[in-house]
DNA sequence: AAAGTAAGCAACCGCCCCAAG
DNA sequence: CCTTGGGGCGGTTGCTTACTT
């Protein structure tokens, strides 16, 4: 189970991804799409472990992946979603479409985190930091199962009416506090009696900002990825796969392709690149 | 200008879950 | 029902870059 090795260590590469390494990926997904991720690095002449593999693919390479730091709206769904998920940064990129759960944990950690710190929210609970004390006495950090005991109310970055203040992050009075509903942990604890109730106070308290409530609906992301787009047009009409790689910002999502462009991109064999206009049926149905 | 420190982020590690046999 | 293997996830590491002294 769980703590086996993925592949033989033996000859597998760690480290940085080059360049090459990327473009076999990228050929291969798009050639084959994504399969058993432990067959994909011999099948795509990679000396990487599959799992590798699939968090290069998924975090990087992936075409429908945004690329830049995450814009204020995006940053205050962050924040909401992660007081009612915690931890689980996958749910939470789920209702981010073009990012990923590396990248929402790479920028909580790394600047929202602080900023709540600043305003005086605790980051894990979302509470105001004098009731850290009580919190940590009663909680234990590390046990990922914690994370659900968050208050479900979400934190405002000093927001009004939906919108974050341009560079967040007074301190909130306590007054302000109040008005923004946080919960002692333990009146948390009396209030929630079950994730449905959870769930529809959350709906009830976002009902009227389409965009929050948006969020807890479980099913569909608020935007459709591009890459789920390219499949779909790929399974209706061939043609509009042209138009589909026109539109993918690959420039912004592939900084490596930028380099190659730079030297010319066919100085690194880049022809398969083009292959992908004339690519076929198969490509993109690997069931086919 | 150089050295030291902090911040940011890509990548890895290892545990957990779940489906298949 | 048990075992096994693959994928997913969250936490952590370590390299690179930016900033400070």
């Amino acid at each position: 189970m769980g703590g086996q090795p993925c592949c033989d260590k033996l000859g597998v590469k760690k480290g940085p991804w080059t360049a090459e390494e990327d473009k076999k990926l990228i050929n291969f997904i798009l050639t084959n799409g994504q399969c058993c991720w432990r067959a994909v690095p011999k099948l795509a002449g990679l000396r990487r472990c599959g799992k590798s593999c699939r968090l290069r693919w998924t975090n990087y390479l992936r075409p429908d992946l945004k690329r830049g730091l995450l814009n204020q709206a995006e940053e205050q769904l962050v924040i909401d979603l992660h007081s009612r998920f915690g931890n689980r940064w996958s749910k939470i990129a789920a209702r981010l479409p073009g990012r990923t759960d590396n990248e929402i944990k790479n920028h909580w950690n790394t600047h929202i985190k602080k900023k709540l710190i600043k305003m005086g929210i605790d980051p894990v609970t979302h509470e105001p930091l004098h009731n850290e004390t009580t919190n940590k006495e009663n909680s234990n950090d590390n046990d990922p199962k914690n994370t659900q005991s968050h208050t479900p109310q979400g934190t405002s970055l000093g927001l009004e009416n939906g919108t974050l203040s341009p560079e967040g992050a007074t301190a909130p009075s306590a007054a302000s506090l109040e008005e923004n509903s946080y919960n002692s942990p333990a009146s948390t604890d009396q209030n929630s009696t079950s994730s449905e109730d959870t769930e529809s106070n959350n709906e009830k308290l976002y009902e009227n900002d389409p965009l929050i409530s948006c969020l807890f609906n479980d099913e569909d992301p608020i935007i459709e990825s591009p890459w789920e787009l390219l499949l779909q047009a790929h399974s209706n009409e061939q043609d509009n796969l042209d138009s589909f790689w026109a539109m993918m910002p690959w420039e912004e999502n592939c900084p490596w392709l930028l380099d190659c462009q730079d030297f010319g991109i066919h100085d690194f064999g880049f022809d398969s690149f083009n292959d992908l206009e004339m690519v076929d049926d198969d490509a993109f149905n690997p069931e086919k």
